[in-house]
DNA sequence: ATGAAAGCGCTAACAA
DNA sequence: TTGTTAGCGCTTTCAT
C-alpha cells in the first residue's frame, strides 16, 4: 500500500524524536549557513531532521528557543550563545533532563561539550604568513574585543609578531563599515599600510569596499590577508589569500561528537578544527 | 513546579504538530537564508517550529524530504522545486492527506499555491533603467534557460527593449564563472559593452571579478545593473543599483499565506512580490 | 513463531 | 464545575 509510519507517534512511545536543533544568531551568509548545511546533510542520513531556532544575539529569544527544545523533546541541541549569555542555567537543566547539548562556535566557559575553532592557531598561521611577505606596515583589523573570539584571535597575532610588533597598527572595527572608515582613514595618514590583515569576513568586505574605493593594486600597493570560510575571499580579484576557518568541518566534527554523546558518551570534550591557508593572489 | 508539556503527545493525540517544513536547493546564496530567517521569525511567533530540508536541487532528494514531511506529520511545507522537477505527484499526495503545500521562488506550472517574484516586471523595470542610461552596447546575461525564471526575465527584458534591441548582446551563463568567462571574452570584441546586466546574483559576482581584474571604471567605463536581493551589490564600489527582488518579503507573504490555508482557505492562489528599483552609484 | 494487551502523555468527549 | 475515560499510532512486553 502506501502506509506511512507515523514518527509523532512512534516519538511518544520510543521517547526519541529524532530531531536535532540548531541555535545560531543568524543565517546571513558569513558562517552558520554553511555550518548547517553539513547538520542538515549529516541529520538526514542518519534519519534525523533539524529544527532551526535563530536567537539574534537576543539573550531572551535563546531562552525562548530552548524552552521549544524541551516541549519537543528534541534527541540534541547544537547551541551557539549569544555575547550576552552569562545564565547557563537553561541548559544546565537541559543536560540534567538528558537533552545533550553541544556548544560550537560561541561557547561559554565552563566544563561542557564544546565544538570550537582554533582562534590562537588561526592567528598564528596569519602573522606567520605576514611575516614572511615582509610587509612594512600592516595595518590588521579585529572585531569587538569584548567577543573572547576576537581578543584570542589579536592576542595571539601580535605574540606571533615578537619583536616585529612596531610594524604593526591595530584597529578595531565591529561593523563591515567601521573596518571600510578604518581602510579610508590609514590611507589618509602620512604613513600608509602596505598590507591589511582582517580577522573576518564581515571585516573583509569592508575593507575591500575602501581598497576599491581608492583603486589600490593588491598586491603591489597593498597586500591583503583574512581568516575566513571561504567564500568572500573568491569574490574579488585577485583572489583574496585566507587562514580558513571552516564552518563545513565545524558541523562535521559537531555532528560526529553529537552522535558519540547519543551513542552513550557523555562525558564532557574540548573539540577544536585547525585552520590550513588557502592561496590566493592578494600576499 | 517546573513542568513543561510534551508536544510531541499533543501533537498526537490532536494530530496538529506545530511544525513547518521548508525545502530548498540551498542556504549559501544569499535568497534562501533571508527567505528562511523570515519563516522562522514567523514561525516562532505563532507557536510553529521550522524544519529545513535541502533539495541539493536534487530531485531524489527532494522525494526523500518529501517522505520525511509526510512521516514527521508537518502542519505545512513551504518547497521551491528543482530545476528538473517534473513529476509532481508526491506534492499531489499530500495535499490529499491535506498537508498544505505552498511553492515559492521556483515553482511549478499547474493549479497550486505559488508565492513568486514578479518576474516579468523586475526584468521590465531593468530594461527601463538600461533604457534611461541612454548606454550603446548592453551586455545582458542571463541564467540557464531551461529554468522558467530565466526565460521570463528574459522575455520581458528584449521585449521592453523593444525597437532598441540592437543596442543589446544577449549572452547566457549558468554559473558565476561563466558570467565571468562572458565578460572577459565581450571585452576582447571590437565593440566592446558600456553596459552590463546581470539577471542575478551568482552572475553579479562573477561580471563583477572580470570587471575587477580588467580594472574598468563603475561607471564611467562600464555601468551595471543587476537583480539582487540587495546584499552583493553593497560589496562593492561604487554601490551596484538593483532591482530588488526581496526575499523577506517573498516569506513573508508565503507564511502569511500559509496561515490563510491552515485557517481554511484552502483555494489555490497565485501570489506576487512586486520589485522596487533601488539607486546605486553603478548607473 | 504469532497475537494480544498495555501504555507513552496528552485532549476531547462524556458523566457525575 | 470537576472527574473519569477513551484513544491518537505506535513499540514492547507478555501470553499463547
Amino acid at each position: 500500500m502506501d502506509y506511512e509510519p507515523n514518527l509523532v507517534a512512534v516519538g511518544l512511545r520510543t521517547s526519541s524524536t529524532m530531531e536535532l536543533a540548531v541555535i545560531v544568531p543568524n543565517l546571513s551568509g558569513f558562517f552558520y549557513d554553511s555550518f548547517i548545511t553539513v547538520l542538515e546533510e549529516e541529520a538526514g542520513k542518519m534519519g534525523y531532521s533539524l529544527f532551526i531556532l535563530l536567537s539574534c544575539d537576543d539573550p531572551e529569544t535563546e531562552i525562548i528557543n530552548l524552552k521549544v527544545c524541551r516541549q519537543r523533546r528534541v534527541a540534541g541541541i547544537f547551541a551557539c550563545i549569544t555575547p550576552q549569555t552569562t545564565d547557563l542555567s537553561t541548559y544546565q537543566k537541559l543536560l540534567e533532563l538528558e537533552i545533550p547539548v553541544l556548544f560550537f562556535d560561541k561557547v561559554p566557559p565552563g566544563d561542557f561539550n564544546k565544538i570550537c575553532l582554533a582562534d590562537e592557531q588561526a592567528a598564528q598561521l596569519s602573522a606567520r604568513v605576514l611575516l614572511e611577505s615582509h610587509r612594512k606596515h600592516v595595518l590588521a583589523l579585529f572585531g569587538d574585543l569584548n567577543l573572547s573570539i576576537s581578543s584570542r584571535r589579536k592576542h595571539s597575532f601580535v605574540k606571533a609578531f615578537g619583536a616585529k610588533a612596531d610594524s604593526l597598527a591595530i584597529e578595531v572595527a565591529t561593523s563591515s563599515s567601521e573596518a571600510y572608515e578604518k581602510v579610508m582613514a590609514a590611507q589618509r595618514k602620512d604613513i600608509k599600510p602596505d598590507a591589511v590583515f582582517c580577522m573576518s569576513d564581515e571585516i573583509l568586505t569592508g575593507a575591500m569596499r575602501a581598497i576599491q574605493e581608492l583603486r589600490l593594486k593588491i598586491p603591489e600597493d597593498i597586500a591583503v590577508l583574512t581568516i575566513s570560510n571561504g567564500f568572500f575571499p573568491k569574490l574579488y580579484y585577485p583572489e583574496i589569500t585566507y587562514v580558513e576557518t571552516s564552518a563545513r568541518k565545524l558541523g562535521k566534527l559537531a555532528f560526529q561528537r553529537m552522535m558519540e554523546y547519543i551513542g552513550g558518551d557523555t562525558t564532557n570534550k574540548e573539540l577544536m578544527v585547525e585552520s590550513v591557508m588557502v592561496k590566493g593572489g592578494s600576499i
